[in-house]
DNA sequence: GTCTATAAATTGATAGAC
DNA sequence: GTCTATCAATTTATAGAC
């Protein structure tokens, strides 16, 4: 992996472990073993940094939740699919995390790629759910639980809550689609 | 008011526009409008003054749910008038910010009052559902659609995916509950 | 591309006078 | 109880040599 991935991948995971007013430039440095010098020559800046980061995150996952909502199979299993999949709960979203940052909220250049991420989903998800004649707007209540579910199980520091938020919420969604 | 209350408050101001991380003494003296010595005679440092601000929080928002929930009426609609309060999304949650918070994680001192305030609100909703013999998992949904919309309406910097998030899960209740 | 030096500002306190 | 002085460390760079 080059310096300029291994300063991209460091300021991923300080990002997602302590935010970005947490996270500071020699933070990253360190952890991508790379030098003050060769950090500046890549990028212009923290900001810089997040950002590219930021766009990393969203291929990502992008990718994984496009893979899992289109598979073959009814609607809300589709979509139940995607809720369960599993998720490393009490290190937070890699998204939704930065989303509680006063800088990145701030700040519409960072924030921005975030909130497409989060439009693009809610699309997908508005697709699914007309398929099947459910209200569209469930689509923002099941991103919602899933956030949620991140937020409470870190403050419980246990995944329970995320665990029976997830399932509560297939079990509305499969009792809706039973007319 | 006094100048310890003005600290508490100024911090709590501060905890939810900046997380903990982002909060430094120095700010919350000039917004209480109190030096540096004061400070530090009212409260130990940082961390303590975070813990008075918490506990304060706690009371509040322990006050309002509690008095919306053992209101009168069927067991949906108490939940639904507490769902629909009026908040200033925007801002954040209050407790939710926090918990994203690296530093308030690391700390079971500081931790712990957010975990009991949420663990108290899972509790009374699950007295509620199941005076109507709905699933008490449903509890951890409830709260995480709530943290959740916060979370969506920060990302798109608009109010409306929380209230589609609250409204869809009000939808899904009332529909569970009508058998 | 990477390194070292330098730096102004901020952070989170402590010390001791009043 | 409140104030000012002081402080070691960190933050977020910039400058310029190699």
């Amino acid at each position: 992996m080059s310096t300029r991935d291994r300063l991209v991948e460091s300021t991923r995971e300080l990002l997602r472990e302590r935010g970005y007013v947490g996270t500071s430039p020699k933070a990253i440095q360190q952890r991508a073993d790379a030098g003050q010098g060769s950090m500046y020559h890549h990028f212009a800046g923290k900001q810089d940094l997040a950002l590219a980061a930021i766009e990393r995150n969203a291929e990502d996952l992008t990718a994984l939740a496009s893979e899992e909502l289109s598979s073959p199979g009814a609607p809300v299993e589709r979509i139940a699919t995607w809720l369960r999949r599993e998720r490393e709960v009490l290190r937070g979203c890699p998204m939704g995390v930065l989303v509680q940052d006063p800088e990145i909220i701030a700040s519409d250049t960072l924030r921005s790629p975030i909130a497409e991420h989060f439009e693009w989903l809610r699309g997908r998800l508005r697709e699914i759910l007309a398929e099947d004649g459910l209200d569209v707007r469930l689509a923002d209540t099941l991103l919602a639980v899933l956030q949620g579910g991140y937020v409470l199980a870190r403050a419980a520091n246990s995944t329970e809550p995320f665990g029976d938020a997830v399932e509560g919420a297939i079990a509305l969604l499969e009792r809706a689609t039973a007319d």
